[in-house]
DNA sequence: CCACTAACCTGTAGGC
DNA sequence: TGCCTACAGGTTAGTG
């Protein structure tokens, strides 16, 4: 899925079309994703207005008029899909002309000038979920995130209390999301590669001794933040089925400067080394051994 | 507590 | 074209 870059570009495209609309209509159609749907939840949205449209980290959260919160989590493919109008058949709204495959829930939405919206979400793998809760502070999924990347409590100090003493490469370090929360696999390996460390160094490795002009933490930490905002600005990345929420699909094409380019040449000026693939915990990760130490 | 693996599920790209 | 395998942006349960 959507990295933060991605949730916050789909957070943008929903926002116009959610935030103060009624939720007129809407249904599920199976009882879970990655896990089940909360009790009631089709009927614990209908007739509620939606007040706010959010993001924390990778969640989209939307609060309702009830004062329950929505949580929405992308997975690897989940994906909204906007439609103009809305049309209900069989208790489905159905998209003109093509609807996406593996739609598992539709809403219909009333703004405040009567215009109606069908907004769907289509989750092909299902590693996405959602709930529904009247208390952010208690739910399970947002309490322990760390820090937002962008936001002021996200610091080389703050890395450097949490690398001390973590012996996992930092590659595995940054993608725990207790540490920093909204990095995945594509966005670790460009902003190490910007910071010019190497996906391999123990996270521990990284905490400074003092002495040195700049510490490579507080590179790290101004290379995520630059990264992400990057994206963003270029409106998240169009990567497999990734979409915007409003259906535009190739609008914009962000590139990768290391993920996905294996055996290609360093793109920093002057370095000349080649991207190199290895798997860590699992997942790819993908750097240049000559200019990231 | 820490670190790593397998698992969840479907689609797609690449090799033969 | 078809079949088979490997891999995919995330998170969590289980293992040692």
């Amino acid at each position: 899925m959507p990295e933060l870059p991605e949730v916050e570009t789909v957070r943008r495209g929903l926002e116009p079309h959610m935030r103060g609309a009624l939720i007129v209509e809407a249904k599920v159609h199976r009882r879970d994703l990655r896990f089940p749907f909360p009790p009631r939840f089709a009927s614990r949205l209908k007739g509620q207005r939606i007040e706010a449209v959010g993001r924390r980290a990778k969640y989209l959260l939307f609060v309702l008029s009830s004062g329950e919160t929505w949580l929405s989590h992308l997975g690897m493919t989940g994906a909204w899909h906007v439609e103009q109008g809305g049309d209900l058949r069989d208790g489905r709204y159905y998209r003109q002309p093509d609807a996406p495959a593996h739609t598992h829930l539709n809403l219909l939405l009333e703004r405040a000038d009567s215009s109606r919206v069908a907004i769907s979400y289509s989750d092909a793998r299902r590693f996405g979920f959602m709930d529904l809760f009247a208390d952010p502070a208690g739910n399970a999924f947002l309490t322990g995130l760390g820090p937002e990347p962008l936001g002021n409590e996200f610091s080389a100090a703050h890395l450097a209390a949490a690398f001390a003493g973590k012996q996992a490469p930092v590659k595995s370090a940054l993608l725990d999301q207790r540490v920093v929360a909204g990095l995945g696999n594509i966005y670790v390996s460009e902003a190490l590669h910007r910071a010019q460390i190497s996906p391999r160094r123990r996270a521990a490795s990284l905490v400074g001794r003092g002495g040195r002009a700049k510490a490579e933490l507080e590179v790290l930490v101004a290379a995520i933040r630059a990264v992400l905002i990057e994206a963003i600005e270029a409106g998240g990345s169009t990567l497999r089925d990734f979409r915007t929420a409003s259906g535009e699909l190739g609008y914009f094409q962000h590139r990768f400067l290391v993920y996905d380019r294996e055996g290609e040449d360093c793109p920093r000026p002057g370095c000349g080394g080649r991207v190199r693939r290895i798997v860590q915990s699992g997942r790819a990760s993908f750097y240049c051994p000559r200019c990231q130490r």
